[in-house]
DNA sequence: GGAACCTTGACACGCTCGTGGTAAGGTTGG
DNA sequence: CCAACCTTACCACGAGCGTGTCAAGGTTCC
């Protein structure tokens, strides 16, 4: 019991190798406890931690970066509200921009806005007609 | 009105250049719809989409990716659980384990187990006193 | 005191990101 | 028809990711 495991050790069971456990370390999505001598202990949280990741890692072919965005957005409240705000296709529309006009923008480009995109004015506007 | 703007003309209002335009197409992030010849057309929705994207990325000094990736995280529900249920330090622990023991390691970390640290078995596993 | 660990730091390598170019070829407007 | 635009497809390049390996130096155990 109150078993820790050295970095290779540690490595062998989770599959890590020590390179990677130290580099995973250092972005911060799993960090050991140290001995007095600076030696990292790796207990059975950790261990289990370190195998999840891989797993998720593998499973949905994200890299460590990635579950460190994730794990930013979750502590900086700012950071995670501007880029919903940004994914929900702008959901607060500019007031300042009369509005229906960009709204119509949309549905057409949803739609098939391609082929009625005929009459335009002319000017560096592009123009075409089909 | 109904304008839409070629690639170099949203370049300019937009502050990204030509090329970064059709990187950020590639991403995935803004793709702008295209004439019957396959130009870009860039309408009100997306330059307003380019400018905010510009502004998100400078402000929290994240990339392209990061986005792309909190994208995914938005589309993909399984991705976004396993994701989430990671980064909250494994809420539903492993029930194969005996679970009060791993708990205490927690605690002891977040502690000062680093000190007490001292008394352990000999063999592989790291032990020492002070 | 020496073998077997551990630590940090560095070099390396292939790959992706964020950029910029350039070349070869279609479109378009006048 | 031709200048001015657009398109894709490449080359390039510095920086960072994900890895490995090696070197120089502490710890620990027996």
């Amino acid at each position: 019991m109150t078993d820790a495991l050295t970095i290779h050790e540690a490595a062998e069971t989770t599959g890590w190798s020590a390179r990677m456990l130290r580099y995973v370390e250092r972005t911060g999505l799993v960090a050991p406890v140290r001995s007095p001598a600076g030696y990292r202990l790796y207990g059975p949280a950790e261990l289990q931690r370190l195998r999840t990741l891989r797993e998720l890692l593998a499973r949905f072919d994200v890299g460590l970066s990635d579950i460190g965005f994730a794990a930013r957005l979750d502590d900086e409240p700012d950071l995670r509200g501007a880029v919903d705000e940004w994914l929900e296709g702008q959901a607060q529309r500019p007031e300042h921009v009369p509005a229906p006009d960009w709204l119509r923008w949309e549905q057409e480009k949803h739609e098939a806005l391609l082929a009625a995109a005929a009459t335009l004015s002319p000017s560096t506007t592009v123009t075409e007609a089909a």
